[in-house]
DNA sequence: TCAAAAGTGTTATTACTACACCCATGT
DNA sequence: ACATGGGTGTAGTAATAACACTTTTGA
């Protein structure tokens, strides 16, 4: 093989890269941030963000970088989800991809804001576009792995607010399972856990009644979390 | 590939090694397969299986081609754990691991001829010796990841022959679970599944009177698979 | 007064837990 | 005949699923 397999620059071994699979919730549908690829090849193609890593800094903290250099929010909930190494899987030359995967609440007046590279957009699930590379896969595998992580561990919650109403965690049931959810029976089963700390607030921006406000009891999440408690509903 | 294009000693940048975590159940307990440490340094001290990946394979492949050079058993439950990317994390230099863990039956008449490297050995899992480097984390992560797997995917099954009694079947999932579970309630479960199919065969093996054999309904193992049934106990 | 979202209970079904004795067989 | 492991059933409890109407309030 010739040496224009190596594009990105003089490389006699295997360059390590991290991609990011953020998803992000505006309280009503699930995201995926995308952006356009800047360098070459399939430059201007949409991507998933990410960047090679440096010598002098962990894998994790690489994702971490990709993740503060392109968005404003911190504390967001990132997870390696897969390591990516198959031979020929970047055009450019061996490069292998340590994927991450993160949860993120859009703040939905905000939202150009929490985003700072201006290429950068969400995009609803199902309607990504083309993505580069094996990037599309990386996708559906950390769709499958938010599903099965949101079954035993409380990640629904990063997609909302500190405090928020019922009827928005369902929401982001919902949005995570991707099916309907009989809303009496959300009650009873998330009431009934203990999860949840009411507060004595009402959130009136979304109806005229007005919707109690809770927060994550991070007590009991502990517990249940330790007897292996299912969060699905 | 015209010439060699990784070349470890004269590698600047960062190597990729993997290491596979190997599950094997000798029909009684779970067992973690390790070997003695060829190379330096920490040469002589137990160590996880491994190798430094070559350029013109797979992480995967890689993987496969350590398990290949120093077992027998081919078709083992073969799946990446995680990658260990932690900056300081080899005292050889900045290597990166991508870990595998394997499930496979130990055949308590063959344990040597499975077993190709001289050096390599079983132990329980709760007599794991010191291990190099983070190697031990690798390993309790590996056994979390398997507990979780086999709550939603059939890889018990993966311990026991493809033709087995259901004392034998408990046993491997009181090893994958480490907790004892109630026999009755796991027949119940089990039969009334529809995950197995009976055969008219007995093993006498273990008993006078002699336990029925059974073999997973690959068909019925699908259907639940999408249903998410849960495969606990 | 009405539109729009929030909140509330019951019943039927299903899955889970706990628990103790008889069976078949080879020696 | 007996020791060994294999096999069986029931009843109480807990979790889940299905289902429709009333309440509050700002406009």
């Amino acid at each position: 093989m010739k040496k224009e397999r190596f594009l990105y620059k003089e490389q006699t071994s295997i360059l390590i890269a991290v991609d990011c699979i953020v998803f992000g919730f505006d309280q009503n549908e699930l995201k995926l941030l995308i952006f356009k690829r800047e360098v070459e090849p399939l430059a201007g193609k949409w991507s998933l963000i990410g960047s090679f890593i440096k010598p002098d800094e962990s894998i994790n903290e690489a994702a971490q970088r990709v993740l503060s250099e392109l968005t404003d929010l911190q504390n967001t909930y990132m997870e390696q989800l897969y390591c990516f190494g198959d031979i020929n899987r970047d055009a450019g030359g061996r490069v292998i991809s340590v994927a991450y995967w993160n949860l993120m609440k859009i703040d939905p007046l905000n939202d150009r804001i929490q985003v700072r590279n201006h290429t950068a957009k969400w995009v609803t699930l199902d309607k990504v576009p083309e993505l580069v590379l094996d990037h599309k896969e990386m996708v559906s595998r950390a769709i499958q792995t938010l599903k099965e992580r949101a079954q035993h561990q409380p990640v629904v919650f990063e997609l909302v607010p500190e405090e928020f109403t019922l009827p928005q965690l369902l929401k982001a049931y919902e949005a995570v399972f991707q099916k309907r959810i009989d809303d009496r029976n959300f009650r009873k089963k998330i009431l009934g856990s203990g999860l949840l700390k009411a507060t004595d607030k009402k959130d009136k921006t979304t109806s005229r009644k007005g919707s109690f406000m809770y927060k994550l009891d991070r007590n009991t999440c502990k517990k249940l979390l330790k007897e292996g408690y299912n969060f699905e509903i």
